[in-house]
DNA sequence: GTGAAAGCGCTAACAG
DNA sequence: CTGTTAGCGCTTTCAC
């Protein structure tokens, strides 16, 4: 086992060459470059020679070579905040990715994952400008990371989740419609005859925080409610035990409560039940996300899922089409979908 | 709003070349080239130079030409089964990824991720072999995805898992050290005083299921214990369920239980419960994964945690040493931690 | 419709 | 140590 350093440099070409295959088939590299474009002026009989020369010498074309030429990488490079790598374990964003790279397999772009720590953002910057990519996608949690925007202009972008300030500069995105997500899960919780629904809203400076409040309310507005019963934890199952308790101090009457997420609703159910209440009969619970937490607690809850793979090839798809300047949307929202389960199971009330 | 479809193409270059940098620094394209990849021999007077060139004109390389001229692309492919893909959410999965994303990104190389499916795994081959990537990682839970095995000749190539059969061909993996950790996790129930452990197994076709269930005859056999209380499971908490009764339904006496994953034991939970055992205290109970099941559980689940960052991370680095021809093992075994938690919560008997 | 020729931007001998 | 000279393998006008 020696301890040669040096990259191993093969010899002679390992692949068949373009050229080769021009010569196999007895027509000029043009042409074959035409066949392998599948550009429509070429007899079909000379397609048919060329193909059968490619199959026969197992030829396969040279992506760096027709970057070079074609000034088009057939890349789609997807970034990653480091911050939001972290988050990788999070079957929401794992199943974003997901979607992303089963939808780009069908195409002809291949996919480069970057991850691009605060620190090192310059080298993500460079690759981006440095003509490596076609295009790129963004996917953060916390949108702050929308320091990418202004690229924007240089190469198409699409950002996933939309930015918290709806920047100067449009830049694409996709995003779930968390506020009539929101408000479809309050409806849901009018519907079965809760008249006094609470919510614990998601922090306020980031986007679905803000969003999801803002669904809860327009609900509870639109049927001229009040909508004055809030309070505000991270996400996690601890701050939504604290925003219960917070809740219920208040002293005022609580039939229904919305999480904006099923961690905080796990929370919540503590809480409630040390208060000697129940669930669905003395208070209806609604959350989002569709996560472990809402299968698994007891009573299951009801939530309102995201389609996160759909998100994920959406993206994909359409930055595609930006790339192919066809005509596209700046925003694209995509719908989300209720799931009922025993936390809302209720008649409606007369 | 038009439909033009076909692919923008600017006029005129958009990145400064390294020709450009060369006249403004009044050097050579070769010398360019050397100072941009750090050859040695370049007086530090003209390096000077040439860097401030670079950042003056905002020069960033042509990855491209370069790896057209070098013969290197500096990618380095993931490769994903589709049937893989499907369990993205799964988090030891997101989080292998995870860790190789993350250490390639402290390098110079790219991540290159590829879903093959079944139908289109040969242009998955192709790719590899066309020369568009300097190596490749092959994740998969199914290990007859190795179809990739015999390409390790031509390519370097790491698999996440060992392969089911140890082939001829030497293939490098690495993978986490089941037989090991699952002699760990009953160890410790026999530390504390069980004398009758059964074992819930994975799927015998599976490494990870057979491992495990060595590892539990190993480390019984060791103190000369009887090792024949085994039942298989398909690693779903039902499947535990089941296999747990058709244990208890054997007779014999069971003071210690070990299952192949922590989904077995929620599901083995149940039963013990349903047969009136308490957990430490009849059957003290270990599991293996480190999951949600297992912590959450009541009481919660000792078990084995597997590094599944490390273990990506960990596959960068033997790529990226093989790539390098750096000596390399052909087999790197990752530790594993045991966690203890209550289910196992019990002093050593006399 | 097809071929010839001219590069895409960079690296890698080989001289000097 | 640095410059010169050839390409890497492919696309793309431009003629025919």
């Amino acid at each position: 086992m020696t301890t040669d350093t040096s990259p191993s440099r093969q010899g002679p070409p390992r692949t068949p060459t373009l050229e080769m295959v021009a010569a196999e088939a007895g027509v000029s590299r043009a042409t074959v470059s035409r066949v392998v474009n599948d550009s429509p002026r070429v007899t079909e009989h000379v397609v048919q020679a060329v193909n059968e020369a490619i199959a026969r010498l197992n030829y396969v074309p040279n992506r760096a070579a027709r970057s070079l030429a074609s000034r088009r990488t057939q890349v789609i490079a997807l970034v990653v905040p480091e911050t939001t790598a972290k988050l990788f374990s999070d079957p929401f964003f794992a199943t974003v990715v997901q979607g992303i790279a089963m939808a780009l397999s069908e195409t002809e772009y291949t996919l480069n994952m970057l991850i691009s720590s605060e620190l090192r953002s310059e080298k993500t910057r460079r690759y981006l400008l440095g003509g490596n990519a076609d295009g790129a996608i963004v996917v953060s949690h916390h949108s702050g990371d929308h320091d990418f925007s202004h690229l924007g202009a240089t190469l198409p972008i699409v950002f996933g989740g939309r930015p918290l300030i709806q920047n100067d500069e449009d830049s694409y995105f996709v995003d779930v419609d968390n506020v009539a997500g929101a408000a479809t899960a309050t409806e849901h919780l009018l519907d079965r005859g809760a008249r006094h629904v609470a919510t614990i809203a998601g922090p306020q400076d980031m986007p679905p925080g803000f969003d999801r409040l803002a669904g809860w309310s327009r609900a509870l507005q639109s049927r001229g409610l009040d909508d004055s019963l809030v309070e505000v934890g991270d996400f996690t199952p601890e701050s939504g035990a604290e925003a219960m308790r917070r809740l219920l101090e208040r002293g005022r009457p609580i039939d229904g409560l919305f999480t904006a997420n099923d961690q905080m609703a796990a929370g919540a159910y503590s809480v409630i039940r040390d208060h000697g209440l129940r669930i669905p009969d003395d208070i209806m619970v609604a959350g989002y996300d569709n996560n472990y937490f809402g299968s698994t607690a007891s009573p299951s809850l009801t939530t309102i899922n995201q389609p996160s793979h759909e998100l994920g090839a959406k993206m994909a798809e359409v930055l595609v089409r930006l790339i192919e300047n066809k005509p596209t949307p700046l925003v694209t929202l995509m719908p989300t979908e209720l799931i009922v389960r025993a936390s809302t199971d209720r008649r409606p009330t007369a």
